[in-house]
DNA sequence: ACAAAAGTGTTGTTACTACACCCATGG
DNA sequence: CCATGGGTGTAGTAACAACACTTTTGT
C-alpha cells in the first residue's frame, strides 16, 4: 500500500470555470481576476473553483460566481466544454468544465478589487488555457446570435433598436444595420414593441420605439437554415 | 483524520462515454452494450469507461472504444457534454463526459457478443442517463448535417448521390431529395465528382456518377447563415 | 429651416425547394 | 421500346443586405 492517500492519483480534481461576457461601453468584455498565488501568479484567470460533493457543475459555477458578481445578473448560463489535458495545470491533475455566462449591458454588478472586465479582443496574458476558453466562449456567442434569441441575455429588459444594434455590433465584432436587424428579429418573432417611445436627446431626432424580447429564454429561431424537411 | 482514504469523498470519478452512430441498412443506429453487472444489470449502456491518469478524455474514449470496435473505423469524434448530476450513478460520485463518434455506413466492424447496434429511434431501456445522451448526440449530428461537411463521416469513401441521399434521410429522419442535395453540396464545394460511374443494377437505369467528399475533416460551410458581416 | 436620429419602401441577391422534363441503361 | 433510375433545367420562394427616401424631433 502506498503511503500517499488512496484516490489521490486515480481521481482527478474537477473545477468549474465561467466565461462571463457583457457588452460594456460598446466593447465585449470578459470577467477575469488576477491570481495572487502561484502557479501563474499575477496572470489573469477565469472565475470558478472546485466542484463540491453533492452539487452539479452548474450549481458549482453559480456558487463560485456568487463571490465575484451578483448571480441574479446572470441572464444565461450554458456549458461550453470540458478540458482534460493532463498538464493543463502543471501542479496537479485537474479537469475543468467551462461555462458561458451572459450579463445584460445595463447591469453594473459590484466586483472585488482583484477582478476586472477585460475587452475580449485585447486579452492580457492569461493563466493556464484560459485565453483559449475565452475565445471559445466568444465564438459560441457569435454563432448563437445568428440563429437563436440569445441576444436577450446581453440586452436590457427594454431597449431601442439603436441600442440593440450597438450590442450586436460589439458582440459580433462587425457593423450591424439597425434597419435590417429590426426586420430580421421582428420577422422571427423574437422582438415585440412595448408601445413606449424613448424621447430624443439634446441633438434632436425622431423618438425611438422601445422593444423587448418576447421571451427571456433561449429559443432556436432558424433550426433548418438548410436541408429543411419537405412541406 | 478519517480512516477512509483521503480524496475518496472530495474527488469524483470521471468516465468518458461515446454515442457511436452509424447508418446501417438505412437506419440510424447507436452502439450499445448490455450491462452484465449491477447497477442496472441487463440494461443497455453506452460504451466507455474510467479516465486514467496521464490521458486526455479524447484519448480515454478512444482507448475504451478499442475494446468494442476497431477505432480506425471512427471517422469523426467530438465532445458533446459533461454530466454531473450527483445521483446519476446511484452507487458513486461519478462525472461523465460524452462524445459523439461517427462510423461510415460501409464499415462493419467486429463487435463483442454483449454489444449491439440499436436503432436510435427505438431505444431499448437504457442505464443511468444514457438514453438522453443518445438523443443529444443524434440532435448534434442533425444540426451539423445542415451547416457543415460532417456527412463525410457517415458516408463511404466514394458513393452515388442516391446512396448519400439515403444516408442523409436516415440520419435526419425525413425524406431528402437527391436532386437538391447534390446541388447544395456541390455549390458549397463539399463534394467532387471522381469521374467514375457506377454500373446500373439488373433493373436497368442510367449509371450514376460517383462522388467523394473533398475533405475528410469537418468544415463549416455556412457560418453566417444570417447576420453575415457587411461586404 | 435644418441637422439628427428613427423608421419605411424597394430592389437585388442568394440559397434554397419543387417539379417537369431529358438521358442512359437493361431486359 | 419501355420501365427504371439518374441527371438537368427552370420556376417559385424565403430570408437576407443595401440604400434611397420619409418621418419626427430639438435647436
Amino acid at each position: 500500500m502506498s503511503l500517499k492517500p488512496a484516490g489521490e492519483s486515480t481521481r482527478p480534481l474537477h473545477a468549474a470555470l465561467a466565461v462571463v461576457l457583457q457588452v460594456r461601453e460598446d466593447v465585449l468584455s470578459v470577467l477575469l481576476w488576477r491570481r495572487a498565488l502561484p502557479p501563474d501568479e499575477g496572470a489573469w484567470a477565469l472565475p470558478g473553483g472546485r466542484l463540491s460533493p453533492g452539487e452539479t457543475l452548474a450549481e458549482s459555477i453559480r456558487r463560485h460566481l456568487e463571490m465575484k458578481v451578483d448571480v441574479r445578473e446572470l441572464a444565461h448560463l450554458e456549458q461550453l466544454e470540458t478540458l482534460s489535458e493532463p498538464r493543463r495545470n502543471p501542479h496537479t491533475w485537474e479537469l475543468a468544465t467551462a461555462y458561458l455566462g451572459l450579463v445584460p449591458s445595463d447591469a453594473d454588478p459590484d466586483i472585488p478589487d482583484d477582478t476586472r472586465w477585460q475587452p475580449v479582443d485585447e486579452l492580457p496574458p492569461t493563466a493556464f488555457d484560459h485565453g483559449a476558453i475565452v475565445l471559445a466562449g466568444r465564438d459560441r456567442l457569435r454563432g448563437k446570435l445568428s440563429y437563436t434569441t440569445i441576444g436577450f441575455a446581453l440586452a436590457p429588459e427594454t431597449f431601442t433598436l439603436a441600442e440593440l444594434r450597438d450590442i450586436y455590433a460589439a458582440a459580433l465584432g462587425h457593423d450591424v444595420s439597425a434597419t435590417n436587424l429590426k426586420r430580421v428579429l421582428l420577422r422571427r418573432g423574437a422582438l415585440a414593441a412595448t408601445g413606449e417611445r424613448r424621447i430624443s436627446g439634446s441633438a434632436g431626432g425622431r423618438p425611438a420605439q422601445v422593444f423587448r424580447y418576447r421571451s427571456r429564454r433561449l429559443e432556436i429561431t432558424d433550426p433548418f437554415a438548410a436541408l429543411r424537411p419537405p412541406t
